[in-house]
DNA sequence: GTAGATCTCGACACCGTGTCGACTGGAGTC
DNA sequence: GACTCCAGTCGACACGGTGTCGAGATCTAC
């Protein structure tokens, strides 16, 4: 049995072989960690070219650069090439979040603008990362658990952050601030898999934060700036 | 080379081979149609176990009680089988349809409750199907066209109505009609989706219609009932 | 220089798909 | 009541993708 390799999803720091990081020489023979990359980078460039179930696992390890059986040295699968692809545009996604004001936020619309557009930015840097995962999503757990987990991040913040404004008197009383901004982040979030996907019907992309925007305010504060 | 069964999807009737339908007769051998309708019913049995890429043509035929080779004589694939699956569910939505009724609408909240409660009857009394097919839709560019042309007909309906209460003055100004459509039907069908595929987040069917209803009447009347 | 870990790949077993060609049995001639 | 036509059926095959195993090369540390 093949020594495992850890390959590293799940966030935390990419710690398989850290202790291999500083070692400049050129061997003869590319790193395990350049290896690695080298299988994501092609991931997400195929990607982008055609869905997942259409790329072969032979594809992705001649693009690296290595052997079929190689691959299975770095990753287990497929999903999990995805998934940690997944994982690094999640991370990208965390660190653009827009810093949580105290309520009553003095500009909604301001505030609500910059939240739509630094999630659309987050992901739109990786649309073809995002479209693949919004497609496994629905046939394999793991993938569906990680989507899961990031919209319950955003769901949990958006709620506190209704329920902020109801509590200084921002925003009006409506439905529970957590199926409300269930309802928001999903529509959200839909609005952006069918623009990354290039599905029908879409919102341009120019009209998407604007229109997005509207409903929010409206859903949420009653009045559309 | 066999003859080739067009096996009807694309919504006209059920052409295949009508002119047999009138024969009571116990044959020894089941006739063409209820195999068809068997391996249809064995495909939406299953889906409602597993998902479609675990669901082997093996599986479908010996479900209808028929070999494998012979299922290709009704269907030419797994995605043909889903295919015509969900053009059954189109046509049963498209029946259920509510009618539209003309601007000022003297009632929108109990108008829009009917057309989500329609809308939400229609493919929750077939889950499995619904959901079976939002997962295909990303990677199958004919099950994404057939969800696309049914998201087009509800957007392009909801955009005309909402054009009208505007021109009749029940709602107002905002921006354009479609594009509001667009992301009101967005947020409805992922609301849907994610309730039938069980993820998470999610609306709770109780809250789901009502939560909606909110999102809607705020952000085309300016006004939550 | 040698021990142990890391890394590599040829060869194999397996499974699901789709096709081909031969067969079966009932329906419609005459 | 033999004949032929055709919808329907399936055994056997070819193929392509997945994942594993075991034998090796190569690097690192001491």
């Amino acid at each position: 049995m093949a020594t495992s390799r850890p390959s590293a999803h799940h966030s935390s720091a990419n710690g398989p072989s850290a202790h291999r990081a500083s070692r400049s020489r050129r061997s003869s023979r590319p790193s395990g960690d350049e290896r690695e990359a080298a299988i994501l980078a092609t991931a997400e460039r195929l990607l982008a070219e055609r869905p997942l179930a259409e790329i072969s696992i032979e594809d992705l390890a001649s693009g690296a650069g290595i052997s079929r059986p190689t691959f299975y040295f770095y990753f287990s699968s497929k999903k999990d090439v995805l998934l940690s692809l997944l994982d690094r545009v999640a991370e990208e996604a965390d660190r653009a979040i827009v810093p949580r004001p105290p309520s009553p936020i003095a500009d909604p619309a301001a505030f609500w603008r910059d939240v739509l557009t630094a999630f659309l930015g987050a992901f739109g840097s990786h649309r073809a990362v995002t479209a693949a995962a919004d497609a496994a999503r629905a046939s394999d757990p793991e993938i569906g658990a990680l989507w899961s987990r990031l919209m319950t991040g955003w769901v949990d913040r958006d709620a506190a952050i209704i329920e902020a404004e109801r509590a200084a008197g921002a925003a009006p009383d409506g439905p529970p601030a957590r199926e409300l901004a269930t309802a928001l982040s999903l529509m959200v979030e839909r609005s952006m898999t069918a623009l990354f996907a290039d599905q029908e019907p879409a919102l341009p992309r120019e009209q998407l934060v604007e229109t997005l925007l509207h409903v929010v305010l409206s859903a949420v504060y009653g009045t559309a700036a």
